[in-house]
DNA sequence: ATGGTTGTGTTACAA
């Protein structure tokens, strides 16, 4: 079962590429962050008539996350809990055969410091939760999205650059390292560990030209789902296409159960 | 050169 996760940047705006994608690299299930749309704006039939199942949580205009899936879904709980009053759209979370697929698009934080900055810390620290009650339970899971973290400075192009960033923050990179100290693992850097593999590009400067890149989406896997990885990676083909997302798709790989 | 690009949706804001 191969599992990917892509942020978008508008479904609409990028329906053809994600058409396109869907249709030749064909994952059984998908996680799409920054959807920018209200649910009855998504636009199901399109990726339906490929073949996926589909559970959205969107807003207008900012945020938005979704779990397409070419095997049933079950299960589908939105929000990231800990916070009754957080209206942003950026969580999901849905059964595929078996696997809790958690769909995530973490808030990017900047400037720092600041409100946003502290948003942000607020809601990886309800991840860490997140994944402590999973755990607890058991649950064979992968936490895939836009995670807007650099884990360390070798998934940065120019870390002097972006020493201010709230993607660089110390206390961003010690949430993240507090997930992996958990017992999750990284699954793209498991088959993936040179530096400077990166999955999003920005559009100014020529960025994806000079390959000025950062790494920061990321699947994140339980001591159960890690015992079924079989492989992983980055698909750096739909970035160089015509009216492209800043980010490309990243996937692993999962052997079927008790295989 | 205090720049540059994309998207939503309005002429600002987020990334």
């Amino acid at each position: 079962m191969r599992i990917a996760t892509w942020n978008v940047n508008s479904i609409k705006a990028r329906l053809p590429r994600v058409v396109e994608w869907l249709g030749a690299a064909a994952p059984e299930v998908v996680c799409l962050q920054e959807t920018k749309c209200e649910d009855q704006n998504f636009p199901a039939m399109e990726i339906e008539d490929l073949g996926y199942n589909i559970a959205i949580h969107g807003q207008k205009s900012y945020n938005g996350v979704a779990i397409l899936s070419k095997r049933p879904i079950e299960d589908v709980q939105t929000g990231l809990p800990g916070d009754d009053g957080d209206e942003q759209a950026r969580y999901i979370e849905a059964t595929v055969e078996g696997v809790r697929i958690c769909g995530l698009y973490l808030p990017n934080g900047n400037p720092v410091p600041g409100p946003k900055f502290d948003y942000k810390l607020g809601w990886m620290d309800r991840l860490i939760e997140r994944a402590q009650e999973l755990l607890s339970l058991e649950e064979t899971f992968i936490m895939a999205g836009d995670y807007n973290v650099c884990p360390t400075n070798d998934d940065v192009f120019d870390p002097a650059g972006f020493a201010d960033d709230a993607l660089c923050q110390p206390e961003s990179r010690n949430r993240f390292r507090q997930l992996l100290n958990l017992g999750l693992t990284d699954g793209v850097h498991v088959f993936n560990p040179q530096p400077h593999f990166y999955t999003y590009w920005d559009y100014q400067r020529g960025a994806w030209q000079k390959d000025h890149g950062l790494r920061i989406d990321h699947l994140l896997l339980s001591p159960q789902a890690t015992d079924r990885l079989m492989a992983s990676g980055v698909d750096k083909g739909p970035r160089g296409e015509p009216k492209a997302s800043d980010h490309t798709p990243a996937w692993i790989e999962l052997s079927e159960p008790n295989a």
